[in-house]
RNA sequence: GGGCCUAUAGCUCAGUUGGUUAGAGCGCACCCCUGAUAAGGGUGAGGUCGAUAGUUCGAUUCUAUCUAGGCCCA
């Protein structure tokens, strides 16, 4: 029988009534949330909101326009975001103008690869239109993939480095620099492919096997005021080389300052090795025994020194850290033009940087013996010629790794060519920077530490580069004085030209189109007979620049950036390029804070590469997660160091989505029937549970607020869930079920919870809208639906929540924590009847409280009606003496708490499943108890 | 090889100005519920705090070395 009437009383309850659906399906949804967005143009209104509030100002760095993005890409683009999405809904006028990097090595070198061809197979400008097809291309792709992501930004009019604007904006203001007096001409060595006379980058070397031939030259000793070779005249040095045609070159000798040093006496002179190496020498040249007469430290020997063997000329010796034991002696021949260490020991000790070699490979006829040779050739003229006056001591070849050109597979030489730097230390730059470092917040602080020790250390800038795709160094050179031209004049022209046309101008105009048929050149006086600088600018500058070239030329942003934000690697490019070019034009730093992230690492910790198997993708993870879950990821890592990503962890996410996800949904379906201008409650009037909550809310909110202004996302993350699980799902609302179902829809009790839970729902909402962009969307749609209870279009229109501090109340909520312990208590007992099958349900329960405190006496007598609903049991008795007929479990965390449980007296209510004494004592109604009775005849 | 950083339960994170049995949530196991139901509730098992040595009455916490990993250089 009572099938029946237990399911008319089931339409008698309130139970939660709500379409939003459990099941998350974001990878379909998000798409079409995306379009509602885009379609409305929310990213305007936003801003049209923001107009006039102050602004907070994150200056996005470019990524290279190269490629799908990857997780790096997502972590440093969702970090900005939720950054960008909280501040404006702080009421700040927050704008995201996202950047591309189009010129340089990576575009370039991709469509060489593309194209089959090498540099000198193609016109510079038909190539640089291809380039420029190929950037905007991945401009485009990357735009979609971010947008896909939630972020919100000027997507329609992005920075692009190749924009002619900035273009135009690079090239002023490397003309700034040079005529303030930051930019010179030097010379470095760099990688030359001969065989295609071309400059090449790191990524277009390849290593290959290669025969060199190894010898061991001697370096007389002509100076020694330290007296280590005194009473040993006739003294060598002894270098060891595989790259014979470098010693025309030679400046001086290298050896390690911590290493020790020999004079040895053999029967074929006096030498001075390395102490370790002294076997391995003499076995080479054939010396039968040796002693060694005297030992140094490398630190020592630095005032020697020694007459290069071939050429009128000194040749000293001087302390450098690559010197290793691995081979040779110990002590390096270093020829500065021939060498990124050699040039970095010159720069040091001041050497020449000699680099008497052209764009073949061959020596300048002013080499003495070997002018006109190809160098490779030279080697072995070189060894016969130090055979024949006796400083050769060894040869053999030997066959090792050696670069070889990409294109052409010959081997490849470092020569060194005229390239334009910055001084960075002209006009104080360096220190100007460190200044400024001290005064920029870095998060986390160490970055202060990491960039001081990189701008202390730093070379001059190497703003050249012998490529194609990129702004021209816009510097004439005149032919007939033999001077560079660069003035306020020209530089005005140059850009004019590339505003209008880009800097591709440069290579299709002449220098007369350029600059006019009348120009002259200010040195000399001189017309007609000018050529152009032919290198392109690093790129780091491109980017370096940004600072000016989109916060000094846009109108809705402003210098200094509030915020630059990047990966850890960007303490040596994009944050020192952006500070070094900033002090030399405005003499301030760019940005007041930066913040730094780690990388994204497997599961192991191990970074992700294509032959490791192990690359996680976002495009991936939105197909299968959606982004909303990689954006909670991006939220739940600490991302101070490097952040660890795997299918385990992101299912485990989902997992944690699931409950935020289904405790909105929970609370939907209980506010279902409630009209907040009708059924608020006063705060005064809310009962004592749900001001609690309202006060755990509030501190919840206080404490993510902070989280928030941190950066400290994984906290909030954490908070948020934590709340969840903790007070809502296992607590609040599960205590809450009993009145929401059960009571009348009007009951006082009823609507000052959902009063309650109608401020949870809004401030969980919104306090999770940076993070979970489109899953508060969606809760914000259902939000809306039964009443206009939302006044914004948008989760993201909306202003942030307050939270004020007489909602918080400590005293309550310590009330409240000592409710929990008991109740804690008390289910564990529950628990070991329900084992024991004595209770299913806890309902079927009745607690039995004994203590013999009077304090917790009083305390809990005083909640004895309230505790059967606070527990979930059908009733609660408390009492200061024990009865016989009960078995007591003492409590281990409530000390002189004792807790009995026995099954639950009275009869089951069909309707609200309370064992209650009055159940089915109304003739009207059935198997069900008074309190329903009245709750259906709407008395309360 | 150098500079900087990281290393606490299966996962994400707390914590200790050095001091009794190192915490949370998730996940997992088991139980309950079937009126949040591809949900919800409860209980419980998981850690020699990367390794070693030292300082100390006592170290996960301090020092040194090492190992593994990461970024940037060389």
């Amino acid at each position: 029988m009572s099938q029946n009437i237990n399911h008319d009383y089931k339409k008698t309850l309130n139970l939660p009534q709500t379409d939003f659906p459990m099941k998350a399906d974001l990878a379909q949804k998000e798409p079409a949330i995306l379009r509602q967005w885009f379609e409305s143009d929310i990213h305007k209104k936003i801003q049209e909101k923001r107009k006039n509030a102050s602004a907070f100002i994150l200056h996005d760095g470019p990524p290279y326009a190269n490629g799908n993005i990857h997780i790096g890409h997502a972590l440093n683009k969702i970090l900005k975001d939720i950054i960008i999405k909280y501040k404006t809904m702080q009421g700040f006028s927050a704008p995201y103008i996202p950047g591309w990097d189009c010129h340089g090595l990576p575009v370039e070198h991709q469509l060489f690869k593309e194209l089959g061809i090498t540099k000198h197979e193609i016109n510079q400008v038909v190539f640089r239109k291809k380039a420029r097809k190929y950037a905007a291309k991945y401009v485009k792709i990357q735009c979609e993939e971010f947008k896909r992501l939630g972020i919100f930004g000027e997507w329609d009019n992005p920075y692009l480095t190749m924009s002619n604007e900035y273009e135009a904006e690079i090239a002023r203001l490397f003309g700034e620099l040079y005529l303030k007096g930051y930019i010179y001409q030097g010379s470095k060595p760099i990688y030359w492919s001969w065989a295609c006379e071309t400059a090449l980058a790191e990524a277009e070397v390849e290593y290959a096997p290669h025969t060199s031939p190894s010898i061991y030259v001697k370096f007389p000793v002509i100076k020694d005021p330290s007296g280590f070779t005194a009473g040993y005249a006739n003294t060598s040095i002894v270098i060891w080389t595989t790259t014979p045609w470098t010693l025309p070159s030679n400046l001086a000798i290298a050896v390690k300052e911590e290493f020790i040093y020999s004079l040895i006496e053999t029967e074929k002179g006096f030498f001075i090795v390395a102490q370790d190496l002294i076997t391995d020498f003499c076995q080479k040249i054939g010396a039968v025994s040796y002693k060694e007469q005297r030992t140094a430290k490398g630190a020592e020997l630095d005032e020697l020194v020694t007459k290069h063997p071939f050429v009128n000329r000194h040749s000293p010796v001087v302390l450098g850290h690559h010197v290793t034991l691995e081979q040779g002696t110990g002590c390096v021949h270093i020829a500065p033009g021939h060498g990124q260490e050699d040039y970095e020991i010159g720069l040091k000790y001041n050497l020449d940087i000699l680099s008497p070699v052209d764009n073949q490979g061959k020596f300048y006829d002013s080499v003495e013996h070997f002018g006109g040779m190809f160098v490779f050739d030279a080697n072995k003229h070189i060894i016969s010629l130090l055979s024949d006056t006796g400083f050769l001591l060894f040869h053999e070849d030997i066959t090792h790794s050696y670069p070889h050109c990409w294109r052409s597979h010959t081997p490849i030489i470092f020569r060194a060519t005229a390239q334009w730097f910055i001084n960075v230390d002209a006009l104080n730059m360096r220190a100007n920077a460190l200044e400024s470092v001290k005064t920029t917040r870095w998060i986390p602080e160490v970055g202060e530490k990491r960039i001081t020790s990189m701008l202390e250390n730093r070379p001059d800038w190497c703003l050249s580069r012998q490529r194609l795709w990129g702004v021209p160094i816009p510097v004439i050179k005149c032919e007939s004085c033999g001077k560079h031209i660069m003035t306020a004049d020209t530089l005005k022209k140059i850009t004019g030209i590339f505003l209008k046309e880009s800097s591709d101008a440069w290579f299709s105009y002449s220098v007369e189109q350029l600059l006019g048929s009348s120009f002259a050149c200010p040195h000399c006086s001189a017309s007609g007979n000018f050529t152009k600088e032919e290198d392109i600018i690093d790129v780091w500058f491109d980017s370096g620049v940004s600072h000016q070239a989109v916060l000094k030329l846009r109108d809705n942003v402003s210098y200094p950036a509030d915020l630059y934000l990047e990966g850890s690697d960007q303490h040596r490019g994009w944050f020192q390029s952006s500070l070094l070019t900033a002090i030399g034009i405005t003499g301030t730093a760019p940005f007041k804070t930066v913040l730094t992230h780690g990388f994204v690492v497997d599961v192991k910790g191990y970074k992700m590469s294509k032959s490791a198997g192990n690359i996680v993708s976002p495009q991936d993870i939105i197909k299968q997660y959606g982004a909303d879950i990689l954006r909670l990821w991006v939220a739940s890592v600490d991302y101070s160091g490097d952040v660890r990503i795997s299918d385990t962890i992101l299912s485990q996410l989902s997992d944690s989505y699931r409950r935020i996800r289904n405790t909105f949904k929970f609370i939907l379906g209980n506010i279902a029937d409630f009209t907040p201008e009708k059924h608020t409650v006063p705060y005064e009037s809310l009962d004592e549970l749900d001001r609690w909550i309202v006060s755990r809310l509030h501190s919840l909110g206080v404490q993510v607020n902070e989280y928030y202004e941190s950066f400290q996302f994984y906290k909030i993350f954490q908070a948020i869930h934590n709340f969840c699980v903790i007070e809502l799902s296992s607590f609040y609302l599960d205590v809450l079920k009993d009145r929401m179902y059960i009571s009348h829809t009007d009951d006082p009790l009823r609507r000052s919870s959902q009063t309650a839970m109608n401020q949870i729902l809004e401030t969980l909402m919104l306090l999770l809208a940076p993070i979970l962009p489109f899953t508060t969307e969606e809760v914000m749609q259902y939000y809306r639906k039964s009443n206009n209870r939302f006044p914004y279009d948008s989760v993201h229109l909306s202003d942030w929540p307050c939270f004020t501090a007489t909602a918080i109340n400590k005293p309550l909520e310590d009330k409240w924590d000592r409710i929990l312990t008991s109740r804690i208590e008390v289910q564990k007992i529950l628990e070991l009847y329900r084992k024991d099958k004595t209770i299913g349900s806890s309902l079927e329960a009745k607690v039995v409280l004994y203590t013999s405190s009077a304090e917790w006496y009083d305390f809990l007598l005083k909640l004895e009606p309230q505790l059967p609903f606070l527990y979930i049991v059908s009733s609660v008795s408390v009492s200061n003496v024990k009865f016989s007929d009960i078995t007591y479990h003492e409590s281990d965390k409530i000390h002189g708490l004792f807790i009995g449980v026995t099954p639950a007296e009275g009869q089951k209510c069909s309707r609200c499943w309370n064992y209650k004494k009055d159940t089915d004592t109304y003739s009207e109604y059935p198997n069900i108890c008074g309190r329903c009775v009245n709750a259906i005849k709407g008395l309360f």
